[in-house]
RNA sequence: GCUUCCAUAGUUAAAUGGAUAUAACUACGGACUUCUAAGCCGUUAUUCUAGGUUCGAUUCCUAGUGGAAGCACCA
């Protein structure tokens, strides 16, 4: 049983005992730890009820509290305007450093869907378009939700869904067949601009346009339909080497040519009923009750699918092959109403799509306070971003060992960024303010992870090995790990990675200040420096598990 | 016009309805003959406006101001 169980347990049967009962009352962390370990409010939500002073109830609830002789507590202080504060006792500190000690990388771990199956979609790209900064933005979040959710417990599914057919994709692939350039990651963004730009300029070409968009989407054998499987593979390799430095892997890929295809159908399958006929088109219409949601386009007066009816196919696809009990998907939060639209839609067909289906939105960033777009040109790409930032980060390198981990260390400034904000937020991404290497950044956690590993590597030559005493006293810092757990599941239920990032830079911070005070390897005070080296050990263990949830790497030296 | 989201120090961000709103950056100052100075300690400064609900509001509700997004065949 965790901490916080048996202290809601303890708090209830407290309650039960001055007849209280059917009280719902929060048990949380307190801001500052001169508060105690945990905090509860169980008394000012019950002092109308029971018509009390919730200070004077407070006092109540703490001597049936004490009467239970709870190990795991050692004091009950009433404070403010009547919390709890509760202050954990040496032997659940104890018992916690056991538990780091046996756990270890999967210290934290809960069993908040344990038993379940999660589907997590993100990253998703357009194959005509290079992966860029914003792109980085998705997968900095998604693959975070990924490695929180397998820390809930469950077994987890990752998949992403490539955009690979559009009539965008048909105006670049016109422009590939006309100039056959040599398929480079450049030569396919520009062909998409390029395609673009004659499409508008020059009516002449809609017709081939529109005969290559319906032989793709139909897979019809063609030259068009070879020289686009042959990018699209192309493309694919690119998407996988990048995501894979940042640490994503995908077990699964839906492209939006079969979604399409699977979308279609079920639309028309549903037409007339859910789906409507007008002016050429396949559309839906919501309900005049449903306030906000506005008709749309589910199949083109061209008769091809289009977004809408692609994520209805994407949503049977998903169920028919994975079948999970919750299924996350990341997009941008411009998608939010379309989404809305969709799900509506797909209620109808089938209604345990939507009901284990949860969109988590993310912000866009601003660059020197210009929203960025893919169709403009001078879109950082993420490869290039990663490339500057690390020069800086080699700037720093000691020696030319620490060169190596430039790289990983400007992904973990980046992601640092983004994961730092609540995922709807907007970022304002200036590498001046927003990139940093000091205070609150990734490279901060990654080097107070380094630092600890040096410690305790030094003290291993002098013998010393991390072991807790019972006569040390607790510090701030060990209280701190005592939360991890808590956080975790926080965020694991409120998709909340910029949990995880602020409990670690406090953690970090708590860390840093009792290193700067205390003297961890100390020969003469042999007990005392190996209950030291035990704290660091634990708060080692915590930044690395802390650091894997938010896909970024924990080195031991930098 | 309709719908939705957002507004916190000079800047970038945090805060399940809780206690003195948390940090960092910047500026200035400081400590250290100790294990990694990408570190530590200190000083200054913040909830858009007006009401309401509540024991308690940055958080919930109403109105206003300012910004962003979506609103029929792009994704």
């Amino acid at each position: 049983m965790s901490i916080t169980q048996t202290l809601n347990q303890a708090i209830t049967i407290a309650l039960a005992n001055l007849g209280i009962s059917g009280v719902v009352f929060t048990l949380e962390h307190p801001t500052e730890l001169i508060h105690g370990d945990f905090a509860c409010n169980a008394a000012l939500v019950a002092a109308k009820q029971v018509g009390k002073n919730p200070r004077t109830l407070a006092d109540d609830i703490k001597i049936e509290l004490e009467k239970l002789e709870i190990p795991e507590i050692d004091s009950v202080v009433i404070a403010g305007p009547g919390f709890i504060n509760i202050t954990l006792s040496k032997k659940f500190f104890v018992n916690l450093n056991h538990q780091i000690g046996e756990t270890g990388n999967t210290f934290g771990k809960t069993t908040i869907h344990a038993g379940k199956k999660v589907l997590v979609e993100h990253s998703s790209p357009n194959l005509f378009k290079p992966f860029h900064i914003g792109h980085m933005m998705n997968n900095a979040i998604g693959e975070s939700l990924v490695r929180l959710m397998q820390f809930s417990g469950a077994e987890v599914a990752t998949m992403s869904f490539p955009s690979d057919i559009s009539l965008g994709v048909a105006k670049a692939i016109f422009i590939f067949l006309e100039k056959k350039p040599e398929i480079t990651i450049e030569s396919l963004g520009d062909a998409y601009v390029e395609g673009t730009k004659r499409y508008e300029e020059d009516e002449s070409v809609h017709a081939r346009v529109k005969e290559i968009a319906d032989n793709l989407y139909g897979n019809v054998d063609s030259p068009e339909l070879s020289v686009f499987t042959t990018c699209k593979h192309f493309n694919i390799n690119y998407f996988e080497s990048i995501v894979g430095k940042l640490g994503s892997h995908f077990d699964s890929y839906i492209y939006e040519s079969e979604a399409g295809i699977v979308g279609k159908d079920l639309i028309l399958k549903n037409t007339p009923g859910i789906f409507t006929e007008s002016q050429g088109a396949i559309v839906y219409i919501p309900d005049e009750s449903k306030k906000g949601l506005n008709t749309a386009v589910f199949i083109n007066s061209q008769g091809n699918p289009t977004y809408e009816a692609k994520d209805i196919g994407l949503l049977d696809l998903k169920f028919e092959r994975v079948h999970p009990d919750l299924s996350l998907f990341v997009t941008d939060h411009e998608q939010i109403p379309h989404f809305k639209i969709v799900l509506d839609a797909a209620e109808k067909i089938n209604k345990n799509w939507v009901d284990k289906s949860v969109h988590v939105p993310h912000g866009r960033m601003t660059f020197k306070g210009q929203k960025m777009s893919s169709r403009l040109g001078g879109v950082p790409l993420a490869v290039e971003m990663i490339e500057d930032v690390a020069i800086e980060a080699k700037a720093r390198a000691k020696d030319p060992e620490q060169v190596k981990l430039a790289e990983s260390i400007a992904i973990a400034a980046i992601k640092f960024a983004i994961l730092r904000a609540k995922p709807g937020q907007n970022i304002n991404f200036d590498p001046e303010t927003s990139l940093s290497f000091e205070g609150d950044s990734g490279p901060y956690l990654q080097y107070t992870h380094a630092r600890i590993s040096s410690v305790i590597e030094k003290a291993g030559e002098q013998q010393l090995m991390p072991q807790y005493s019972e006569g040390e006293s607790i510090v701030d810092v060990e209280r701190m790990v005592a939360q991890f757990e808590t956080v975790v599941a926080n965020a694991i239920s409120e998709y909340a990675p910029q949990y995880v990032v602020t409990y670690l830079l406090e953690l970090a911070r708590s860390f840093n200040s009792f290193y700067a005070s205390n003297k961890i390897i100390d020969s003469e005070h042999v007990e005392q420096s190996q209950h030291r080296l035990a704290i660091a050990q634990n708060v080692q263990q915590v930044i690395k598990n802390g650091l894997h949830l938010l896909a970024i790497t924990a080195p031991n030296r930098m």
